[in-house]
DNA sequence: CCTTTTTCTTGTCAAATGGCAATACGATTC
DNA sequence: GAATCGTATTGCCATTTGACAAGAAAAAGG
């Protein structure tokens, strides 16, 4: 569990008291594959930090087609932190792509962690704005390149993910279809 | 004034003599037209709150093409909330499009509403990210449009900017040429 | 091990978009 | 009002990407 706290360590320092009380309130959970941790219309009781397995956050159309937004693997936090927070529903579904396992932190004991560590609010918001930020300028560029730039950046800052997911689900992470997916990975070989 | 804490009071509830604190650090500025409000690689020292006037947050290539990654206008906080805060150098510009008029708020105040107003770096912190995520929703979203469909709902979501902004910016922003958008918006007339 | 199902690849064609260059339009300046 | 400058439009053609359908490969299940 060291991952989880040196990832947290990235937006500010804690104390070793600091760290056991959030080891302290850490819980395992297995998720199999196709299962999710998030789904649209509810209220997230959890958030995760993924030490085993792949997730995506995805949305789906009228017609049923799912859109990747983006994936979350090992060393990340995986959830829907705002509605967590705050218990408003979430707006999309995050899913298990591959079986998964977490160490999840409920709502009672962020509470808990907030009272005790004065700085994990403001810890944890730092930590948000930056994902946040980071998945944005990543979309965002995304949007001025032509597909297989698109995917050599995410084969580049995602080194073996690409062997990790499904290719419909990539293709519609990157905004495009499976057939030029598949015809974009036979180019580049 | 009031637009700010109408708009601020959307992410948590301010008493009579809050507001007129926050009020009270307010300090018009004007920008003229091309001008940045943030530079990259320079630390903001202040956020604004733009009550006249539309500015862009853009990056540029190695060839110096500038793109766009959004806009703000009217009713809408700008600047980099992250490195104001942290006084970290910002990653991005963001350019006056027209002469602007702001109404910013300096770090010094910031801090001190902060020790006045215990509820104040909560309520920043779900308002930026709430921004945040909108905005990574929206971009995300175009990754799976085409052209047209993109422009349509730029045109419905922001009625009215389309024709405040150059048309090599919005194209920019929707991540296409501008011969594109000039021939999707023949096309729609 | 074979069947079934799902995922991935490939072919063909059409549609969308970009690149480039010429032109038109509009605003500014003199 | 003429000249100038920046911006927007348009034409032409090449390239990229999508749609659809068929086939191949891989995975799942008995």
């Amino acid at each position: 569990m060291e991952q989880l706290i040196a990832y947290v360590e990235q937006f500010g320092q804690l104390t070793a008291a600091q760290k056991g009380l959030v080891l302290a309130g850490v819980e395992e959970q297995t998720i199999p594959k196709g299962n999710y941790f998030v789904e649209s219309g509810k209220i997230s009781a959890s958030i995760g930090f993924v030490y085993d397995g792949i997730f995506r956050s995805c949305y789906y159309n009228k017609q049923g087609d799912s859109f990747t937004r983006y994936f979350i693997y090992e060393g990340r936090f995986v959830g829907d932190i705002n509605g967590f927070l705050d218990r408003t529903p979430s707006s999309e579904y995050i899913e298990a792509i591959t079986d998964a396992k977490l160490w999840v932190i409920s709502r009672e004991y962020f509470a808990l962690l907030e009272s005790q560590i004065p700085a994990w609010a403001q810890l944890l918001a730092r930590l948000n704005s930056s994902v946040l930020e980071n998945k944005m300028r990543a979309v965002s560029n995304m949007l001025t390149q032509d597909a297989q730039t698109r995917y050599l950046n995410f084969l580049e800052h995602y080194p073996g993910l690409a062997n990790r997911v499904p290719q419909s689900m990539l293709a519609s992470y990157l905004g495009i279809t499976p057939s030029s997916l598949s015809r974009i990975r036979k180019n580049i070989t």
